[in-house]
DNA sequence: ATTTTAGTTCGATACTATACGAACTAAACG
DNA sequence: CGTTTAGTTCGTATAGTATCGAACTAAAAT
């Protein structure tokens, strides 16, 4: 299989998940996964419309929703127009915080649960508890995880400055 | 505040949050969340019908969908034609063992990426790989805390039979 | 046996998201 | 100054859901 077919089935699988994991379009899944692939060196507008094939119009949108959302970014080159875009060095970074906002809505909404039943259910409420609370343990592990995670990160990014 | 007005807004709250977690239609995501605010005893299907005020086909086509999924279970009494639906005792488990999935997915998709660019960019790859340790790393933790969850939920099952 | 109850199935409609082409703009080049 | 390059913006087409109402079915009640 050649790099190009390689690359095209990777786009492909990768591009699904991002579009799950990110809830972005097909096509900007697409375009980050190519950056994914092509992280080393930036790519045009024309090169990442060539691979993907997608209109212009199409593609311009994309790739500002990417560079919108800090996963993508650009560089140029003195006397070059076109800008060089790649993966933001800290896509994970940033998809991770997005990740842990979600993570405390949850715990937010599990209290409102608790709190709701409670108090109109209360007699029921108190036995049978222990199932969700290994889920609600298994919810302050998670993020304790991200947290950590995040950390680790920013003190890396910040060894690098 | 009344606690029906309280169950309307925390309907939305919750629908809203597992529309995105389990990808399911926003009927369904209400159905699912009145059922996680009743789930005491079960409701019939006329009673889910009018707190969330969808027609029958909607209700019917959503229900059905929820508990082939393993969400939702029904019991039913003895000379009584209607279901009583409730929430599966172990819906939380059923979509861990979901997440599971995905969470191994994208391992594999990480280790597609990794093999991709080794092959093609092999004197890019050695440098610069600490923070994809980090990623890596977190994504292996988070794969055991599922697992270790599942397997807590599935011995507390077992201890109740 | 006919009516009521409890739901199912089908076809139509409405809504949203995605992508496109064509016309436009702004900078640089010749 | 006119043209090319590099993209942007706008209105439109299309496709894929989500939901609905109406007609249907199967079991139970009268």
């Amino acid at each position: 299989m050649s790099q190009k077919e390689e690359q095209e089935q990777l786009i492909e699988k990768i591009g699904l998940g991002i579009e799950e994991r990110l809830n972005l379009s097909p096509l900007a899944s697409r375009i980050y996964a190519l950056l994914v692939l092509s992280s080393y060196d930036g790519l045009t507008f024309e090169e990442i419309r060539e691979v993907i094939q997608a209109s212009k119009s199409s593609t311009s949108v994309n790739i500002n929703v990417l560079t919108q959302l800090d996963y993508v970014t650009f560089y140029t080159k003195p006397g070059d127009r076109k800008r060089y875009f790649k993966l933001a060095k800290y896509s994970s970074l940033i998809s991770l915080e997005a990740y842990l906002q979600a993570i405390d809505n949850e715990m937010e909404i599990l209290g409102n649960i608790n709190a709701y039943n409670k108090k109109y259910f209360p007699e029921k409420f108190t036995n049978e508890q222990s199932l969700g609370d290994i889920f609600q343990n298994y919810l302050e592990e998670k993020q304790h995880l991200v947290v950590r995670t995040i950390e680790k990160m920013k003190s890396f990014r910040k060894s690098e400055k």
